[in-house]
DNA sequence: TACCAAAATGAACCAGACTCATTTAAAATG
DNA sequence: CATTTTAAATGAGTCTGGTTCATTTTGGTA
């Protein structure tokens, strides 16, 4: 098994599982799931046919495979985006730009995430992966007093991700180019309604009516931070 | 042909025709796209497996009709869900809830969306008649002044289904059920962003800064919307 | 060099989408 | 009604393409 060479060299291997992977990354994103024929992806890795189920198990593990690398290095990259002496504002937007850029990209890669079986657990741990980034930035900001102590980080982190991902198919559909604005509104509503006294915070979360005292306080917050994350 | 019969009557074809969808979407909701045999279909449906393709071209056409029928259904749910004589908030609120709910309800059928084929221009116009539900209430709220003159209504569109459709993979992975909090949520940060002072509306979508005069002003009224739109 | 196990190969197999020659049902005609 | 004509349905057979596996090749080891 290639999985587990004994007498081989480790990195021969790998580089052929690589190959492949390369292989069919190309194709897929060409010809989508469906229409790549596993004979294809096999002669574009220069390999027999039956090779590639050497290494995966079948067409769907082996776009697992593909899918899975993807969001490892989309991690690696958004980690390497993101600056780790500076605000969490100044991440967000880094991140969220990072992001919406790498969707618009590789849009045929990310499409095929949808492909690899929804449910099936353990192969979307990679991307579990990835959506970690934006909770650690988040919760240093909690750390550092820069957010308020009870944000509701998952549901934040939905909001980012699933508006950057709606606005990168509508940039897609109208064959719009990236579109840096983007980020920035998400970012301004999103710092808006992180405020303490916004609604999102507390209140609902807890099931009891938001405080609204302190309103000057959160003017100036707001009136600061949209400052700061402007263009 | 069925779908233009001349002498037949038009009910009896369009009733196999809606029951073939029937068995089409039951199997495609329990075993996926590929899971699902056409046979198993035409069975389902007390047809003939070629009577399928004497409606619908191939496996992916008849996918598409059943994921086409589903986004018209739920287009005439959501106009039925929403009072007409109500404020902005309150529409978008029945909207929000309706969408959620629905996309918790039938998500299996709402995942099929994503296997019709991406791209695939005309695939998706039911789709697109749905959300034009949300520029209605949106363009109504401008028309009536509820809403700023230049709200961008087209990326708000994005933030409100993609965070809605985030938040529904949210709770599904985590077995939740429905919770109106992420509705309330949602709304709340929208309402707040949609405020002429705060950073969305105007500033980055032109390029320019957005002004930030009349700060107690906007703060009142986000005041007044939060309590208004709070569960 | 001879041996062995890992790795690779591709012909054969088979599931399942799709076709089409034939049958059955329905409508038109007289 | 009987007959003809046209629409609709059928399912056995074709064909594509994913998957298997008996055989060959390769690379390491003694």
């Amino acid at each position: 098994m290639p999985a587990t060479p004994r007498h081989t060299s480790r990195a021969r291997v790998e580089a052929k599982e690589s190959s492949i992977l390369d292989a069919a990354e190309k194709i897929f994103a060409e010809a989508g799931f469906d229409g790549a024929k596993v004979s294809d992806i096999a002669r574009a890795a220069s390999v027999a046919e039956g090779t590639v189920y050497l290494y995966y198990k079948n067409k769907q593990d082996l776009l697992a495979g593909v899918v899975g690398r993807f969001w490892t290095q989309l991690t690696l990259g958004a980690e390497a985006a993101i600056e780790p002496d500076t605000t969490t504002a100044m991440q967000l937007e880094q991140l969220g730009r990072y992001h919406l850029q790498s969707l618009l990209n590789q849009f045929e890669v990310v499409s095929l995430t949808y492909r690899a079986r929804p449910q099936q657990e353990q192969d979307l741990d990679q991307v579990r992966e990835y959506v970690r980034v934006f909770d650690h930035i988040m919760q240093r900001g909690v750390d550092r007093g820069e957010l308020p102590e009870h944000i509701p980080i998952v549901q934040l982190r939905d909001v980012f991700f699933g508006t950057l991902e709606f606005s990168a198919r509508t940039l897609k559909l109208r064959e719009r180019p990236y579109d840096h604005s983007v980020v920035t509104n998400l970012l301004s509503i999103m710092v808006t309604s992180t405020d303490t006294s916004s609604g999102m915070t507390q209140g609902a979360i807890q099931g009891k009516e938001p405080s609204n005292r302190d309103l000057m306080n959160t003017l100036k917050t707001i009136q600061k931070q949209l400052k700061t994350s402007g263009n």
